[in-house]
DNA sequence: CTGGGTGCAAAGTATTTGCATGAAC
DNA sequence: GTTCATGCAAATACTTTGCACCCAG
């Protein structure tokens, strides 16, 4: 709510149940939104929900995910860090590793200027990994 | 052409057609596949695009680039690698940079077993930061 | 010859848009 | 009261599917 405000963005009670699911699925799909937030408030409509977001998108307030495999997710933007997916499962982690050697190692061999970077690890999680090897 | 036989997919005027086009832009996304395809051969059909990019995926003969704010691309699979991106112009560059030492901060800290990354970075190539700081 | 590929049309899914109404400030 | 968000329906974009016909091996 405060989040919302700071980014100039009107509060509604739409996009309170979108920020308050972001914040509790950490990542999470247009279809997932729409149908969760549904559940307690039927009039919602789709449309709402992709405009909502993008108006978040243009205001830097969350970040579009896009995996291999998976629908498009959205976060809430918060510091930098990386991702780790579940090619069993799907689930997403994140994961607060330093980059900043690899970018620095990019920095030292072209001219290309970094400003963010995506970082993704594919492989299987904790949880899925303790059951196959059962 | 050899690559196809190899992967067991049967050759076509169509496949040799989209290959060449991956082998020569080195990512490319189906709508220019087959934009560029249909000036010299206007039969081609979206349909068949998509069924071979498909077909070439489950083959793991191509891989499908998803970057944020873009059409997905596709890129024919060769040593492991990550990508430049210009938010100016668009354009995606392979770059060869060591990430196994990132893969292993993560296999140190959590139970997560990596099977493969996804890194790319965005920011201005160097053509687009020569324009602008004129 | 035979299986698989192609092209077309239709279906399915995802996303955007226009507009009248309604809510936020 | 004004501005902007919402919901609906329609439009657009993207991707897949079924099927008759055709070509590669």
């Amino acid at each position: 709510m405060q989040l919302l405000k700071e980014h100039n963005i009107k509060i509604t009670p739409q996009r309170l149940a979108i920020v308050h699911l972001m914040d509790e699925y950490g990542h999470i799909s247009v279809r997932d939104i729409f149908e969760k937030i549904r559940e307690n408030f039927p009039s919602l409509s789709l449309a709402t929900v992709y405009k909502n977001i993008n108006a978040m998108m243009e205001n830097n307030f969350i970040n579009e995910l896009k995996i291999v495999g998976q629908e498009n997710k959205y976060e809430l933007v918060k510091e930098r860090h990386s991702h780790l997916i579940c090619k069993k499962c799907g689930s997403i982690e994140d994961i607060y590793i330093d980059t900043e050697g690899l970018e620095n190692l990019v920095s030292d061999t072209g001219g290309f200027q970094i400003e963010e970077s995506s970082v993704q690890f594919l492989g299987t999680c904790k949880a899925c990994a303790a059951h196959s090897s059962q």
